[in-house]
DNA sequence: TTCTCTTTTAGACATTTGTCTAGTATAAAG
DNA sequence: CTTTATACTAGACAAATGTCTAAAAGAGAA
């Protein structure tokens, strides 16, 4: 039910306003997950290999998306449709057990995502990643990895400079 | 499999350092969720009647809990433990998809809300707020929506000043 | 009513963070 | 090698937000 699907540099996965009808497995590349607003790109998440793919939103609901996904290289994503989920979901047992650990580790880690958002200062969350993800700080560009830690890449620099 | 539990103003649902073997429904009530950081309640969230509760991470991965959750009012949640919620699992089929919605719905929930925090200014999910949620404005006491809104109760009253 | 406790507002000032801008470095392209 | 584009850093200033403090406003309790 899962098929390979191959992306190349700042080809979208996702885009604004359609449905997103996909979900997956990064094998490889690095995707990010943004929205305009008032022109700009504003960086929510910068997922990379070996972790799931979803536009959550939209593919839960089967509603049009509010994000894009794009992806920052080349990369591939092991994708599966909605409609392909529900008949493994449906037909396979042992399947529903597997989503619903999916969706229970995603909520997990959203949701100390949110409270770290709402707790930690902009400094604190960086040296969290620091320390608990130093594998995306090698990969992704700095003004991402700003965005997603809700600052602006001039401020992340300010952090950078003040901690090393 | 569910139990009625009742709660008095200030009593805790859930202690830090102790692992949380239960969720349920707001039947009544009023219920914070905060860590305390340097000594200071810092607030996640506020749950109100007719919503799920759930202490997220100790629940789900069954470890001690970052957080506190206490009642801000008397109020009563129809509680299911753990082991029974595997019990039912197991035994219903149609409550697995069930759970299923129940996760779906709240990462959605979460997502948003998190996007909302690193894409919106502290004014823009106060306004967000107001016309989403007019009803937690009315019960929830403002030095709470202040740090669900990642910001000071301080700040809070200017934005409310300014807006009004 | 009066008293006390809690919530909300707000002034003054400090700190954090954003905006605008430019410079430097690095890498890719011709 | 030169040229161009992109990523990162940083100065100067502005705006947003926090801290400390106090006063006003409400809500209960006696």
């Amino acid at each position: 039910a899962f098929e390979l699907q191959k992306f190349k540099k700042n080809d979208f996965v996702v885009e604004e306003g359609k449905t997103s009808r996909f979900m997956g497995f990064i094998e490889t590349g690095m995707f990010q997950y943004y929205v305009i607003q008032d022109g700009e790109e504003r960086t929510n998440y910068v997922s990379i290999e070996n972790t799931f793919f979803a536009s959550v939103l939209s593919f839960i609901s089967e509603t049009p998306s509010l994000e894009y996904v794009k992806a920052l290289v080349d990369g591939s994503i092991s994708m599966i449709s909605k409609t392909n989920l529900k008949m493994l979901l449906n037909e396979i047992p042992a399947f529903k057990d597997f989503y619903i650990g999916l969706l229970e580790a995603s909520l997990c880690g959203i949701d100390a995502s949110r409270y770290d958002l709402i707790v930690l200062t902009a400094e604190q969350r960086y040296e969290k990643m620091l320390t608990n993800e130093p594998h995306l700080l090698q990969q992704i560009p700095l003004q991402h990895l700003a965005s997603m830690l809700g600052v602006t890449p001039r401020h992340l620099s300010r952090i950078r400079s003040k901690i090393r």
